[in-house]
DNA sequence: TCGTTAGTTCGTGAATTATCGAACAATAGA
DNA sequence: TCTATTGTTCGATAATTCACGAACTAACGA
């Protein structure tokens, strides 16, 4: 893929945040990004077959709860955390504390 | 349905809860309830054909995300913003407050 | 007891979502 | 240029969810 969708801050919707969020491998994948901060996919090390985290991925970007930056072979993914609090304050942190991070790493 | 089935406190799953906010009819509900406290189904006027909307109510109830009250031939419904508030303090007061929600009525 | 009201359940079809192997594309490095 | 690495896309299947008419149940009041 060469343009990768990603909805800017006013797209950003919130059933459809929600319902990306709604998912237990997708809620793994924000506490690894809250903790670890940006990393790139593998390095999350979420157990499951490669093209189902790619699934899950772009469930995340095309919501708006996460960013993906493309380097070389990798792709970096972030959460939109002040994205987010801008648009939903307090939604993440709530979500965040429920998950046990402690301290986001951004 | 003679007895329903209503999740504890303890019980409340986050991935659960996200999904049962997750739809705009349900959060429509959601946004009712929180402006004019327990209601019965009807009196909501939510705008789909009642199966549907018995539907819906059933996602919200055993997700843990309204509690139901039988009384008569009515079934009274209320947000349950204390046992949300408790088991993910913030997150319900964010969705509120995107729903455009002043002020909680209880 | 007979309507009326309130809401559930059933059944079915449509739509969406999830899973995952296999093939593919892009880049980096030897 | 060959190869390994990273991750997407395709395609097929399974599972879940949604929608809604029709039939049903329970309680209330006349």
């Amino acid at each position: 893929m060469r343009t990768l969708y990603q909805p800017s801050r006013d797209e950003l919707n919130l059933a459809t945040v929600l319902h990306a969020l709604s998912d237990e491998i997708r809620l793994d994948i924000i506490k690894s990004l809250a903790e670890k901060g940006e990393q790139y996919c593998n390095a999350l090390e979420i157990q499951a077959p490669k093209s189902t985290l790619s699934h899950h991925y772009k469930v995340l970007r095309e919501s708006g709860v996460t960013h993906t930056r493309l380097e070389g072979t990798q792709r970096f993914v972030s959460l939109r955390y002040d994205d987010l609090n801008a648009r939903f304050p307090g939604l993440l942190s709530a979500i965040l504390k429920e998950l046990g991070v402690k301290q986001y790493q951004s």
